[in-house]
DNA sequence: ATGAAAGCGCTAACAC
DNA sequence: GTGTTAGCGCTTTCAT
């Protein structure tokens, strides 16, 4: 590949390309933006120079100068959820339109690590941001507050948020749920989860649960927590310990579809009778229970859904910014599929 | 929440905690990054101002200033793929404690799509790029080449690269399991894959597949190919197509391990003999397939590793500029699993 | 140990 | 339709 002129290793600035084409630094601006009158013959003119000596924008520069940063910081708490990547394919595609661009963020479900991703992140100056949770440590609340940017705290709506905030109950959910069981007819019934403090909307389905459950007059027979590991292998093997600490137990309520697919799959193997004399249930409605042989009874919990709408608000705030504050809870369905009678 | 001092939404500057401190801008950057020798007293009156105004700093004025940005762009094909999710934690886990700070972007396997992206990162001047695969659009490898950052290519070492070079051989990979599967004395084999154009990784594996088989005077005697949707439901559905049209067939080779996990679901709830009359053999080595009863076949991609090798590259070259070009080939091993005989 | 001046590469605002 | 000027908020360099 044949060098250009320009042979040093110096980035090529905008005044490379005014000198390339003859044309002021301004007007090759404005060619590049697409901003303002520029004729036919000059613009070509321009773009052929800006073209030929591979000029790329110095975008920081341009933010500094402008005030105008083009991208939304996403921070999430986790990328092999599986649930947070469907999120931000709802983000992106709602953003791909608008000029504004997605950054990520992954805190791990750690506080501290939000903390100083958030900062990170801040510190860009973006246009809004966008954050999984309204728990937060006092330090990124008040880093959020004083953003100056629009806010969207997403997938829980169980408590006040900073800003705007766009997610489901997890609480109502949980007890949609031990509703739908005890009218199936279920009485002993088991929970298996995460051991992870962090994740407080599983804890909030939990909670949840157990008041769907109260109402009834029934409480949990038994309950089994893991951390790590393949979530699958996980199911399995929390399933299996639980029917023989518990055999009489007659419904598994999983935290999630990844370890509710790992029990299913342990329960058809073991000739289990699902869901006559076993029920069982997750959460999430992941795309991955599609492929299993019985279909695990789950609840959407809107994520693509979420994420769109989460990015309209902040994409909307950027173009005309408005008061903020809006509240957006959406309602997650049951789909009962094959593991409860 | 009480508003501090500075209650116009004005975002703060340096000036302003100079201010406040009663000590230089100078000094306060000083003290803000930790260069240069500064009183332990100053120091401390800066930080107080700093805390208790919420100052964060401005890193677009920061970094045009000082011609230094800790951004390394990552840009991969997808985040649904499972298999990127595990380069990024291994890329994140290398950069956390070098100061650099992956970004981001994601291509949907589109060469326009990873051009546009691949410029809109080059115009923050990250430290760095990391790009998923060897094959790009010209005007993709001419940003590359004229990007004046260390660029590691990434997953795939079948062909030149720009740079360095971080990945397995396809190709090889391919062929090894086609020897494998002969030797275990399959003959008449399927191949189940996508029919993505854009996926080189999977057609130079499939190639490489065909060399093996090919080498033992053996041709493919069936092939699906699918799209979209569930890759475990996909696999089930295109095991059964094949099944149905070719018996006699007495091995499944698949893509990928999603669908291969969805095949194996199928086999086994049909009762079919695995892998007695019918092997099975997938690719990645997805921690998913620790969760199903039978053990799946398939070849480790060394997903981690990559993103580490990468990323110590990119953070090597950040430090003390080199000649770069590196070459790293890691060796995917075969894992038997249960399900060839 | 601290401060002052210059300037990074671009765009807003205003001429012409 | 095009050019000029000033300055975005920092850091570099040099002075003290």
């Amino acid at each position: 590949m044949s060098r250009s002129p320009n042979d040093t290793r110096r980035p090529l600035t905008l005044r490379d390309v005014s000198e390339a084409s003859g044309v002021s630094e301004m007007t090759v601006s404005r060619v590049l933006r697409n901003r303002g009158d520029v004729s036919e013959a000059t613009r070509e003119k321009v773009l052929e120079a800006a073209r030929t000596l591979g000029y790329v924008p110095n975008k920081i520069a341009g933010a500094l100068a402008s005030q105008r940063v083009n991208l939304v910081g996403v921070i999430i708490p986790s990328l092999s959820n599986l649930v947070f990547p469907e999120v931000l394919s709802g983000i992106s595609a709602v953003l791909e339109d608008t000029g504004l661009q997605p950054v990520v963020g992954v805190t791990d479900y750690s506080p501290e690590k939000e903390e100083r991703v958030l900062y990170e992140m801040l510190s860009w100056r973006p246009s809004g941001v966008i954050i999984a949770g309204l728990e937060h440590s006092a330090g990124s609340r008040a880093m959020l507050e004083n953003a100056g940017v629009p806010v969207v705290e997403i997938m829980d709506v169980d408590g006040p948020g900073v800003d705007a905030v766009v997610g489901i109950s997890h609480r109502r959910a949980g007890r949609q749920m031990a509703e739908a069981i005890v009218a199936a007819g279920y009485r002993k019934i088991g929970f298996l989860g995460t051991k992870m403090p962090e994740d407080h909307r599983a804890r909030k389905r939990l909670e949840g649960f157990n008041e769907g459950l109260a109402q009834a007059g029934i409480t949990l027979t038994d309950t089994e927590f893991y951390s790590g590991g393949s979530a699958l292998l996980k199911g399995r093997e929390m399933t299996e310990a639980m029917l023989a600490r518990t055999p009489d137990i007659d419904f598994l309520y999983y935290s999630n579809d990844m370890i509710g697919a790992g029990g299913l799959i342990y329960c058809l193997e073991k000739g289990l009778d699902v869901p006559g004399q076993l029920g069982l249930a997750g959460f999430n409605g992941v795309e991955l229970l599609a492929g299993l042989p019985r279909q695990l009874a789950t609840m959407d919990a809107c994520r693509r859904e979420i994420g769109s709408k989460a990015a309209e608000i902040v994409a909307a705030r950027a173009a005309n910014p408005g008061p903020g504050g809006e509240i957006i809870e959406l309602e997650p369905v049951i789909q009962r599929g094959d593991t409860i009678r």
